[in-house]
DNA sequence: TGCCATGTTAAACT
DNA sequence: GAGTTTAACATGGC
């Protein structure tokens, strides 16, 4: 479910039914103060990356759907174990199952960066170039991982962006040439977009193209499954055409 | 049935 | 104190 795109997804569901509304009841088992929200307005919902926020004149509703987070609008689908949050308003009520839920501050949640989130009309690809270039012993299957640099990119981008760009993962950021690194940034976006498309048709998983993958289409190796990095996620490519530059 | 995965955080180590 | 490793969380698909 949780890569940026279906944050932003699931954020362009809830607006309608969420924003302008005051919050009648909130409850669920998630560890923070629900009277905090009560008759509370919902002024905005925004996404950075992978986080879903809530602003209420304060505090912002942080939802992070982690890896088996689900939601549901007007049922309760899930047992109530994996409730941790369900807000009502007026006429809607929605659920978040299996996930972190946190109040922040509204101060908190504008000091994001929000030039790095991939999505966002702010996006500035020189900033993540400049931070790139901070890091350059990281492998570049870590950077794209890197929240602070590419807000929004899971693990699926990574492996599609670092294929379609003929980039092996495990090149250090400072061994690659700096046209190749403008596609790594260029292409963080971009994928990203088509991913969302994508998701909204539910046809994702028909375009991958090396994620899961076992032959690679362009030269017809094999695909390598490999945990790299020091984040140690799973990572598949090809070695025929995904390019390693010397250290 | 058991294993694995689109993620993050914090504790426990060296 | 830094950097690194492990555990915890917890659901659904194959």
């Amino acid at each position: 479910m949780p890569e940026g795109p279906s944050i932003f997804i699931l954020k362009e569901l809830l607006a309608p039914l969420l924003i302008s509304k005051k919050i009648k009841k909130a409850f669920g088992n998630a560890k923070i103060d629900f009277t905090q929200l009560i008759g509370k307005k919902i002024t905005a919902i925004r996404c950075w990356g992978k986080q879903l926020l809530l602003f209420t004149e304060d505090p912002v509703i942080r939802i992070h759907l982690l890896m088996f987070g689900s939601y549901s609008v007007d049922k309760n689908t899930r047992p109530a174990s994996s409730l941790r949050l369900a807000i009502e308003v007026p006429k809607h009520i929605v659920y978040f199952y299996t996930c972190s839920v946190r109040l922040l501050t509204k101060d908190a949640v504008l000091s994001y960066d929000w030039q790095s989130d991939v999505l966002s009309n702010e996006w500035n690809p020189l900033k993540a170039r400049k931070k790139l270039k901070a890091m350059p012993k990281t492998m570049v299957c870590d950077a794209l991982l890197d929240q602070q640099i590419f807000s929004g990119v899971g693990n699926i981008i990574k492996n599609e962006v670092l294929y379609r760009i003929k980039l092996h993962p495990e090149n250090l950021i400072k061994s690659i040439p700096s046209l190749k690194l403008s596609s790594v940034i260029k292409e963080a976006r971009n994928y990203s977009f088509d991913f969302l498309k994508w998701k909204k048709e539910y046809s994702l998983k028909k375009h991958w193209l090396a994620h899961t993958k076992r032959t690679c289409l362009r030269c017809d190796l094999p695909i390598i499954k490999k945990y790299c990095g020091r984040t140690k996620r799973r990572t598949f490519f090809c070695i025929g055409c995904q390019i390693k530059y010397p250290r």
